[in-house]
RNA sequence: GGGGUAGUAGGGUAGCCUGGUCCAUCCUAGAGCGUUUGGGACGCUUUGACGGCAGUUCGAAUCUGCCCUACCCCA
């Protein structure tokens, strides 16, 4: 092969593949001097806004987005036992304010159902206040132990999307709780990223309520990435918080919550699902640049050439599409790896050829070259963007369905963990998922799983031989 | 949680044991000038560092202490 300068580790190195990309593509830097927290460049900020802006869409329909502060003070925190009891090891605290001790020490937020239930207390009164369904897109803080890994195990996670609802009715939050599995596995959809939908085991769940839904989905090494989870609070949170509400008959009664989150992970799960060992593959829906235009300028044609890239801009952009011209005075082809690098999903190139032809050529990220008329460029750039998003869909379902392995023994089970993630029949019992963890060292990451690539299971457990249904087994960030 | 290794310019390395030399070195780094341009151009000129804080010393990248950060291994 050609000399490889330049190169990213390949991708099979995933951890060294991953660090040297969100570098080299510009996404984060990651030399800020304190452990966890991490940079984030203007291109990989503009992919964030865009990520998010597809979120934000979604939640709009029927949610409305409000800010709660950071700081919640210790009273608020400590009042749910069970909840403070799971982050209590990772809360970071306020203590001074200048030099004085404060009385009252203020945490900050690891997450928000402390800042937030105070105010549905004096927010919810009436049945008719029912329901209320709110999000905030905020930075919250986690005293992480374990390894730090940018986009994926954070000191600050920056990008915490979290929703709070309020309910008259278990069944009700039953319900919002799958419109929030909906809503995610649409937003999901719409990065090209398949996701695993299960039911966290018992013990897994979220602190301080009924049952934790979780979003997976698998890196290219084959381990899980959990990149969203949806709760069911029941009534934990409003007997603690008193969140009452009257109801027809005038009788006080208790509220039903749900909560739901997304953080940056959903980035991560982007750069990994799609890149490939020349950097970056962006779906064109959140791709800050989705057309580069590079003006192969020779000779005496440069400014003839130049003046044609202009115009195809200008016309792109009044389409609606993000492009932008490098006009750069370097080499073609140091424009096309540094264009790949960041992930854009087509490049244009102008040349004397093309302009003599009236065509634009067209190369897609993935390589597959094409010529389109300049004429009705707009319509073609805009089919070739669709296809491209359908490519990527593709691509990444095939990864998941070769990752997922249905087993029967222990046996099978280490040998499938190795590879990716497998679904055994186990009988729910916590001994039981003990023994399997144990034995295959890897953890059983939920049950009722919901995904187009798994159909349903039943089978005697793997460890005690008493009638199973099939529980998702990984190893995972 | 336990152990180990390391931090030198934008990135990668040497030097450290045995303290001292005016220009350490390589690159996909930066700046400038000129020639170039359908897959990472070339020449010349030039910029820039010893993770932080304290200590020892006439003198510290090098020795001592603490801290921070990164990577690897084991639970």
């Amino acid at each position: 092969m050609d000399d490889e300068q330049g190169a990213l580790p390949a991708k099979e190195d995933f951890s060294a593949w991953y660090n040297e990309l969100l570098w080299r593509a510009e996404i984060m830097d990651v030399r800020y001097p304190v452990k966890g927290l991490y940079v984030w460049f203007p291109f990989g900020f503009a992919l964030r806004r865009n990520v998010y802006n597809e979120l934000r869409a979604l939640l709009d329909c029927d949610h409305q987005e409000a800010l709660f502060p950071l700081l919640i003070p210790e009273t608020e925190l400590a009042k749910e036992g069970e909840h403070i009891k799971g982050f209590e090891d990772e809360v970071y605290w306020v203590t001074h304010g200048g030099t004085s001790p404060l009385d009252v020490k203020l945490a900050l937020r690891p997450t928000s159902e402390c800042a937030i239930y105070p105010m549905y207390h004096l927010w919810v009164r009436s049945h008719a206040d029912l329901p209320i369904k709110l999000y905030q897109i905020v930075n919250s803080f986690r005293y992480e132990t374990k390894h730090t890994r940018p986009l994926i195990r954070l000191r600050e996670i920056t990008s915490f999307k979290e929703a709070h609802t309020v309910h008259a009715t278990w069944e009700d939050a039953e319900r919002q709780v799958g419109e929030a599995v909906r809503l995610y596995r649409a937003f999901y959809d719409s990065l090209s990223i398949p996701v695993i939908i299960s039911k966290r085991p018992d013990w897994d769940k979220f602190p301080g309520a009924d049952y934790t839904i979780a979003v997976d989905t698998i890196m290219p090494d084959g381990r899980t990435l959990q990149i969203g989870t949806v709760h069911h609070l029941g009534d934990h949170f409003s007997k603690t918080f008193s969140i009452t509400y009257e109801d027809i008959n005038g009788e006080q009664q208790f509220a039903y919550q749900t909560c739901y989150g997304i953080s940056e992970r959903c980035i991560a799960a982007v750069i990994s699902m799609h890149g490939d060992d020349r950097g970056l593959v962006l779906p064109p829906s959140v791709a800050p640049v989705q057309v580069a235009i590079v003006p192969i300028t020779i000779g005496k044609r440069k400014e003839e050439v130049l003046a044609a890239a202009a115009e195809i801009e200008q016309c792109l952009c009044a389409a609606g599409i993000r492009v932008k011209v490098d006009s750069r005075e370097i080499r073609p082809g140091a424009k096309y790896y540094y264009w790949e690098m960041r992930g854009v999903p087509l490049r244009l190139e102008v040349g004397p050829r093309d302009i003599d032809a009236g065509q634009v050529t067209v190369v897609t990220r993935l390589g597959e070259k094409s010529a389109i008329p300049r004429a009705g460029l707009e319509d073609g750039v805009c089919t070739a963007l669709a296809g491209f998003s359908a490519v990527l869909t593709k691509r990444a379902e095939e990864h998941v369905r070769t990752h997922i392995q249905i087993v029967a023994s222990i046996e099978e089970l280490s040998a499938a963990v190795e590879k990716g993630v497998a679904v055994i029949p186990w009988c729910g019992k916590r001994e039981c998922a003990d023994f399997i963890e144990e034995s295959v060292n890897a953890s059983v990451l939920g049950t009722e799983i919901r995904s187009e690539f798994i159909p349903g299971q039943t089978g005697p457990c793997a460890a005690c031989g008493r009638e199973g249904t099939g529980a998702l087994v990984g190893r995972s960030y």
